[in-house]
DNA sequence: CGCCGAGTTGAACTGAATCAAGAAACGTGG
DNA sequence: CCACGTTTCTTGATTCAGTTCAACTCGGCG
């Protein structure tokens, strides 16, 4: 599928979206590529794009007494910001981290505002991207809440196996909230049964 | 201040909203009392309502295995409502339970999407108050995942003190995700500094 | 080869949970 | 206004999930 198609079929599954409008939002994108180890923004920036991941994968993640915690990962037909900065204007507490070299559609901040101020239905993509990411925060929090670390493990295995293959174990257990080893022995209680 | 005027300015808070527009958005609203331990919104109710609160306080939980988990307090001034189930339209996995009585304006979900469909204002205050509410849960995310308990009280101390005098010591240890005993403890350290 | 980062395993430690027993606060009815 | 039962809060003793630190294995790569 070409990336243009890619974007709309995105956009398509929060609303539908007029061709003009659509037509408004895509014209001027540019594709950026990113190598595996680089990051769309780094902890402390101010975050000036929306990203559409056309392909590849991102973590996110923030540090705290030099530790870093993941907070999400993403892969393609995502969008991906730094979404606090986007929101608040102020330094990103989050780094977007690629771990799997990535091609990307990049969406100025401005630009986004500004179909947002022209469109009815730029403001309605808006309000369900924000409700979608909503949702996934508190599901979340109420995993980090009310469950263990083993139980934790098994609900992101059941629903999302192929993250829990393909992501190395030191960002999966900073996403889990637990140490590298304390994974790799739920790990392996796992693999016996 | 009339409860009108109360939501008004509210709303204002969000972004400017034009007189017809907040006319009829407020035209037809009722107000509805709660009296002390009753529920706005059950576990399991899909949510048909937001509710602006004009005077009380509210507590949202889930329960799991039998215990109870709190995601969130709320005051006067603020939109109330079981969000996932409002945006979802399945079952709430959270109630939410009045915890000093409290006087509300009823706004049912029908409406309040009329109010998106009709004006562009509309689908903004609501894309702005879902970022409101994904920051908080962002916030509270990043400090369940990195701070210990004792970290988490002495954050929540500095940032909403009145909250931290006002709640039972049962509600604000399920807040932050410890048995009232270690709260109860971590109290008596803080005391004695 | 030899190095290096990623993952595993073991042993000791610790923050918080659990269980149990009192103490204080609260409302309700006599 | 006090006596009571009920609930909330505190305190202590014990247990446990997960951390920490350290040593070892493994696969990739210069």
């Amino acid at each position: 599928m070409n990336p243009i198609d890619q974007l709309k079929a995105a956009l398509s599954s929060f609303t539908e979206i007029p061709d003009e409008e659509f037509h408004f939002f895509s014209k001027n994108l540019q594709i950026k590529s990113f190598e595996n180890g680089t990051f769309l923004c780094r902890e402390g920036q101010i975050e000036q794009h929306i990203f559409f991941l056309l392909s590849g994968a991102t973590r996110n993640y923030f540090t705290r007494d030099g530790k870093e915690f993941t907070v999400g990962f993403h892969f393609e037909d995502e969008f991906i910001t730094a979404f606090y900065s986007l929101l608040t204007r102020e330094p990103s507490p989050v780094s977007i981290e690629v771990i799997q070299s990535s091609r990307t559609f990049l969406i100025p901040r401005a630009f986004l505002y500004d179909f947002y101020d022209k469109f009815k239905t730029g403001e309605r993509i808006g309000r369900l991207i924000a409700e979608a990411q909503y949702i996934k925060r508190l599901e979340r929090e109420m995993e980090l809440l009310s469950l263990t670390a083993e139980q934790r493990y098994a609900k992101l295995m059941e629903r999302n196996p192929a993250l829990v293959q393909g992501i190395s174990i030191k960002h999966l257990s900073s996403y889990l909230g637990i140490q590298p080893e304390s994974l790799s022995r739920i790990r392996k209680q796992f693999a016996r049964n």
